[in-house]
DNA sequence: GGCTGTGAAAGGCTTCACAGCT
DNA sequence: AGCTGTGAAGCCTTTCACAGCC
């Protein structure tokens, strides 16, 4: 399996806790809204609903960056703005690469979001030489050949991947190889990247899952038992493990519904 | 009308952590590569190590479903692979719907792994009414205006919305008043749902900036004085407020710019 | 009176390290 | 001997509640 490890260096950056970071690109576009609307100054709670927190977790997040509020008044928009587009590094353009341009690296290509706020798409790479010129979202696209000589070029730190699962790592390894730092993940794979490097992912089909979990547990609040029509489990478990689960004897049909589990 | 608040309930459900539940997805994946490889069994080391996490992280996950392992073995993966499908609700099939088919709609809908998975997209909606009928990914687009019709007749009870931002509450609103229950959320917006409502967001300029926050500080890793130069914050603060931070022991001079970024 | 900034308390998650089973 | 399952410790995050400033 490709290279190095996936270390997840130390997660607390300088000062700033890893859950506040997440945050502030929230704060951030609510102000900016805001801000559109050419409100001056908003109060932790307005500020809080607006972003979909509460207002404690607000007002905590903000003292990491330093005292930016007025006492009795609240939080003057403009200057938040800038506060937090600073913290976050989009007082800079960051050039980035999106390589695989399926149907979702175009889609992310013809993303607007992007460009307005500190980013720049660079380039846009492709391994299907039928692609190469062809403009997408009015960038051409270019041949992955070249990748290295892409990122360098353009001073490339962070890349986004959306090839397929089975090109992933390859793609990541050759970008990290050129210099990138960050990676934006959108292949359903675990990536490997040397420490040092920062890795995100973006996957549809986990997310799916996880509403899927919460989804059935709302569905089967009282739990009948699950209509005849039980898919055989695959095998018996190692040999004759005999699994249960908590003291009592399970309920179970056959065995394995892990019954309702005693609070 | 933009209801309710964002309340996210109490995020212990029923029994298995929201941590866990969140990776669940991960372990299956790495399983299920496995099982087509025909390997049997699998040690907490190894599939931590495919999954991206450590090994005792692993297993305490695994504990929250049961005892499914075999000690000195390790676990079975065949078993392992229906026990995670059935947590997470897998075993039976979803229909879902894509709300706003662009680019971004389109590329999910073309996406493969979600037919793969207990997930089948039942139907396509756009409000564009010259979209109406054409396919995508081999299904026809249907019209916003039946939106209702197509989650009852579905039995549709998660929706994806990839529509712009502007219309992602509104359409929100309209597929939980049918029915929906959960929504995986494409747009940059924070959605206002109702309690028992769960919504997940997927956001690419929320991952960028949290990548540009970590990039940022590695370019900056030394810190010299700050020299004089910097970008003019957009006005002072709300009146004099003398921002200070922390108790002085901040190696920060007093100036709020924290360096300029060479790179 | 109103609202921020923040210690302190509470809760959750991860890691350690080892008992216990195969 | 090997590997799982899990209490206990440590760390991080959220929430509370109020002192301090406008």
């Amino acid at each position: 399996m490709a290279t190095g490890r996936t270390h997840r260096p130390a997660t607390r950056s300088r000062g700033i806790p890893e859950a506040t970071v997440a945050r502030l690109p929230l704060y951030l576009r609510a102000l900016t809204a805001l801000s559109e609307r050419s409100v001056p100054t908003v109060s932790s709670e307005e500020l809080a609903a607006a972003a979909g927190v509460n207002s404690a977790k607000l007002r905590k997040d903000f003292s990491y960056l330093g005292s930016y509020g007025t006492r009795g008044v609240g939080y003057d928009v403009e200057y938040l703005v800038y506060q937090i587009s600073r913290e976050l590094g989009l007082t800079q353009d960051w050039p980035v690469v999106i390589v695989g341009i399926g149907n979702l690296g175009a889609a992310l290509a013809n993303y607007g979001g992007f460009a307005s706020r500190g980013f720049r798409v660079a380039a846009l790479i492709d391994a299907d030489p039928s692609m190469a010129g062809k403009p997408v979202a009015g960038i051409p696209v270019q041949h992955t050949d070249d990748l290295e000589m892409i990122i360098e070029e353009n001073g490339v730190s962070i890349g986004v991947i959306a090839t397929p699962a089975g090109a992933a790592q390859q793609v990541c390894d050759r970008l990290v190889a050129a210099g990138v730092t960050s990676i934006l993940n959108f292949a359903p794979t675990v990536l490997s990247v040397p420490d040092g490097v920062d890795v995100r992912k973006v996957d549809l089909s986990i997310e799916l899952q996880i509403l899927a979990f919460h989804e059935q547990r709302k569905a089967g609040e009282e739990t009948p038992g699950e209509g005849g029509a039980d898919t055989t489990p695959p095998a018996a478990p190692p040999a004759a493990a005999v699994r249960r689960r908590g003291e009592g004897t399970e309920p179970g049909p056959d065995g394995d519904v892990p019954a309702v589990m005693p609070a």
